[in-house]
DNA sequence: TATGAATGAGCATTCATTCAT
DNA sequence: GATGAATGAATGCTCATTCAT
């Protein structure tokens, strides 16, 4: 699984075989074959591991924000989900390479549900402190727009004119400003 | 190249083979190598063909908004990208179909910053009626915000909350307040 | 197909691979399967071949000895039979060499049914000439009787004690006898 | 060995690997290979032992015929052939397994003239009762008749007009037959 | 110029056999 | 002695590419 990461972070999908794997991970493709079933079982697997991690993360995210303004915590969401940018990215990778099994896109659409669910659950918490939305669409909306530029990140668009941390900074006024009350003056 | 787009939107990257993409077109192999050096060119071309296309249809939007308020012509570009939802998603599949191609990779630049040019100069246009930006980043931010979505439809995962329409207006929210100059009450 | 039926022949099932088959039939394994679909495909297209051929033969065997006593159309049977060793000796390495086909085995029970029907029509065709049977099972029995010879030969028995001829005698004696009327002096 | 033979004849060639005959076995496949050099060894063996049982039997036969007139050991020689049907069908499938084999080739042959010879033997000891025949030629003869029915039946010919007994009957009547002095009326 | 049969390297997968524990 | 994880050659099959017609 580690190897299948590795292989797809460096070189890509196209580098993707069964016989790869098995030699980046030290191993002959008959022991990968006694582990898996087949090449869509690790990929299925390294997904779930990398799905669960990123999971709990964010789950840990929602007791660690619990106290904080809508302020601090959009900052520490739109942090977190860029220092899992390198995990998030493989996922989106495993997912692209076998597009077609039904498997994969189930749980790449568990996953996209289970970060937006942190999401909303952290708006709900704060409706107060927020204008008026339905979670789900503000929850979709925001986990989308950041997703958005992590994959234009990787996909390598490196924009020349800001650094990381000022496109960090930018998206979190994106976000406080969709989510704040009265942006009227 | 329309037998290309056709079988990567329909049928997937698994049914993309040169002898498909030949049967579809209704030709021989032997001809579509007579105008395709590889099969990398067929994407290549079909990418920039798409690409030129997409170019064009917001350049015209360059035209169209030129005397808009922000608050229209933000929700002009954002129906824009949504209406070209298709032929983006083809963009992105065939950027997925050889994401190892560094030709391929060149071109995916140069559109993504084809359209965040044109983004970029609407805001610039208007830079008295919005927030001090760094027209640059705004337009980066934007962009792929919109983008996320359009990607989070591709990727099959359909919001049972909304309808298209609720996340275009949404959408259409995130970005005014994030244009507008003084959100504080 | 006849590459297959070679190599089935000289060489046996271990050495039946599609590379092989490829070889030495002087193509390339694409080529293969640009005409077959799969290794099975080709075993079976030769399993239908010499079985068609076998059995025209058999059919011509029954306007052949149209106007023969019992005694002749016997050893006619036998004797093509044993002309057909080869043709028959493949058709059993393939019925063997995917005993789990169940398109294979309903090929080889149609053979083997077919078979039996132009033996059972000879005797029906005679039914004063020889003692009263069931021509089903008496059907069965001869053509399963001689097609024990025809494997024990195949298999590598090869007796010592009699000529190629002798057999034969020996198999028109035992089934004329079963047919005759009235064996007791 | 027991558990070669046991998916031999429940599951098929394709199902007879090493790892699952030692697991069938409830060992490892470590433990095969302590006790035999190689699955040909296994396969070798287990022929060799269905080869004795079924030559004692035999053996046991000449013994219990020994006073016997022709008509009733003719018929006592078919039945036992039949009651050992499925050991030989064992046979024959392992013979199958590996064709190309010549110790198992040479194993087959042996058990075919051991157990031609106890009918060779049957013969001789009544030769006043008989026509006069080569006992090597008739006991060929009957035995591989006997071995094609069963052979048939092996194959998944299930001939819907008779039942078992109906064709043990006629062959008891096809050899008797083939055997009796004076055919001739 | 168009065709499509032919090519063969490459991939996923299996399975007989070994050997460190 | 027993174990079973590890091995890797071998197999069935695919598909980008070529080239004789």
């Amino acid at each position: 699984m580690d190897a299948a990461g590795r292989i797809l972070l460096n070189e890509g999908i196209g580098a993707l075989n069964t016989n790869r794997i098995a030699k980046v991970a030290g191993v002959s493709v008959g022991s990968l074959y006694q582990y898996f079933p087949n090449k869509e079982a690790v990929l299925g697997a390294l997904a779930e591991r990398e799905g669960i991690e990123l999971r709990s993360k964010f789950e840990g995210l929602l007791r660690l924000t619990e106290d904080m303004p809508v302020e601090q915590f959009v900052d520490q969401v739109i942090h977190a989900m860029f220092a899992m940018r390198e995990r998030n990215a493989l996922l989106i990778r495993v997912a692209d390479a076998h597009s077609g099994d039904p498997g994969l896109l189930q749980q790449r659409v568990a996953l996209a549900e289970s970060l937006r669910d942190v999401v909303r659950r952290l708006i709900q918490r704060r409706s107060p402190e927020t204008r008026p939305v339905d979670a789900d669409v503000a929850s979709f909306v925001i986990v989308h727009a950041i997703q958005g530029q992590l994959a234009a990140l990787d996909q390598g668009l490196q924009p020349w004119f800001m650094e990381r941390e000022e496109l960090v900074a930018e998206l979190v006024i994106l976000v406080q400003r969709y989510l704040r009350p009265h942006p009227e003056p």
